[in-house]
DNA sequence: CTTGATTAGTGAACCTTTTCACAAGAATGG
DNA sequence: CCATTCTTGTGAAAAGGTTCACTAATCAAG
């Protein structure tokens, strides 16, 4: 049994995304190289990268669009809806809200929290906002969901997520700049604009590129 | 002369990150044991990548704060400001142009463009909205940027992009699902959520942890 | 001045990830 | 049936990154 790169499975998902758009086309036979080429990639690497869990592919063929992206969903756990629940609709988490490919993939908000309370009960981007402190009770209801996106301001940022802990989500996409502290069982993916623009910037004042090739 | 990591680079900006909040709390020393367990990360990788770039401590005694963030901003270029040009005022891009966090590190917008007749005209959080069109007016004015945010729609992210080459602009911050084709010499740089949802996916599915220690 | 405790800087070992190169399987055309 | 052309799957080599372990420098206390 083979160590499977963390990495490797992120880039499943960046595989996904172009064998839907080739579905999306019509087409219905890719080649590692002709995939590779559209990530940006190396054919061996995505060869390698399937190859870690299962086989896919026909020698001399190539991989059928659908079945390929099929499998990949089934791997990733993303042949299902996953349900979004958001924390702070303040001017980020509205444009969230508001963001259509997520529905494409398969993430759909079930529910939207914020502290303030004259946005709690109206609606937003179709959303009725609920207090932060009733997490509990909207869970038991139709606005449960699988996964935190946390956008509240920073300060709010550890103390909201603790919340979320206790209501029993295991899983907080972090737009805050906050370092949150949870326990193992929970896992937390952050996301941080000016890590980028710091890249650009130093691409810029040395000449030396530094950029990721593929998006993260 | 070794080459120097990639990787190493990024992670100065989340090492100037904590060296801030060192600053802001008014301690002048650190050790590399004590930064590394703040980042999140070995203290001899601290060590390793600082001297790719110089000497900036003390033998026996460790950083003085103020002078390694001073170093690290020289060293990426962020000790000065740099201008941001906005590319389509949507939800998305309005909540890019309120974050206040953008100009305390240093970055500014200058300009906003959106192809809407609506918008152009307006203000959106104090910034006037120009055409797309203008841009190689606008460049020459106060209006003046170095990096440009694009925040179109995804059908016109690469004739947005396209136009912002042809202005002389090299770097590029891409929100858009589009990969963007640009010549060899300008920077881009990827923004995805979507992927990150999707390691959040795999991590519930399977249990075993693909998310990333250090924020990207 | 000497000793002991710290801590940066760094070559080398170690580990991970990427890329190469080729065998094996599949289709096509004679 | 055979030769040719593709293309996957994969062991092995190469490249890239991380961590270890030690040296050199600094400081404080006796
Ligand atoms: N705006 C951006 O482009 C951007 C980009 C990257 C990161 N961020 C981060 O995202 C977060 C939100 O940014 P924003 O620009 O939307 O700020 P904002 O001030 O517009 O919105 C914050 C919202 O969170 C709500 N809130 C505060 N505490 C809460 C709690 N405990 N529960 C529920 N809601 C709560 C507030 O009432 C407010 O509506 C910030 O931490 C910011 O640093 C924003
Ligand atoms: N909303 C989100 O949370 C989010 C998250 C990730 C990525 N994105 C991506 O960011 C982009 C914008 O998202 P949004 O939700 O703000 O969409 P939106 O539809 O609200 O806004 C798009 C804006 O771009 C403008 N525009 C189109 N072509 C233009 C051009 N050539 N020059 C200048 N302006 C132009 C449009 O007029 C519109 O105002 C999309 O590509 C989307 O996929 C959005």
């Amino acid at each position: 049994m083979h160590k499977i790169p963390n990495i490797a499975v992120i880039r499943l998902a960046l595989y996904a995304k172009h064998l839907e758009m080739l579905h999306n086309d019509g087409v219905e036979l890719v080649s590692s190289v002709k995939l590779a080429k559209m990530c940006g990639a190396n054919p061996a690497q995505i060869r390698k990268d399937l190859a870690y869990f299962g086989q896919f592919g026909v020698r001399g063929v190539g991989y059928y669009v659908n079945d390929l992206l099929n499998a990949l969903k089934e791997v990733m756990g993303t042949n299902r809806t996953w349900r979004l629940g958001l924390f702070g609709v303040g001017n980020l988490g509205k444009a969230l809200l508001g963001f259509e490919q997520f529905a494409q993939r398969g993430f759909i908000f079930t529910a939207a929290f914020d502290k303030d309370i004259d946005l709690v009960g109206t609606e937003v981007q179709g959303m009725e906002i609920s207090q932060s402190e009733d997490i509990k009770e909207v869970i038991k209801g139709p606005g449960c969901f699988d996964i935190a996106v946390l956008a509240t301001g920073a300060d709010r940022a550890q103390d909201c997520a603790m919340r979320i802990v206790e209501a029993g989500i295991h899983a907080i996409l972090n737009f805050t700049p906050v370092r949150l502290v949870v326990p193992e069982n929970v896992f937390v993916e952050n996301v941080d604009f000016t890590v980028r623009l710091h890249a650009l910037c130093y691409s810029l004042t040395t000449g030396s590129d530094v950029t990721q090739r593929h998006p993260r």
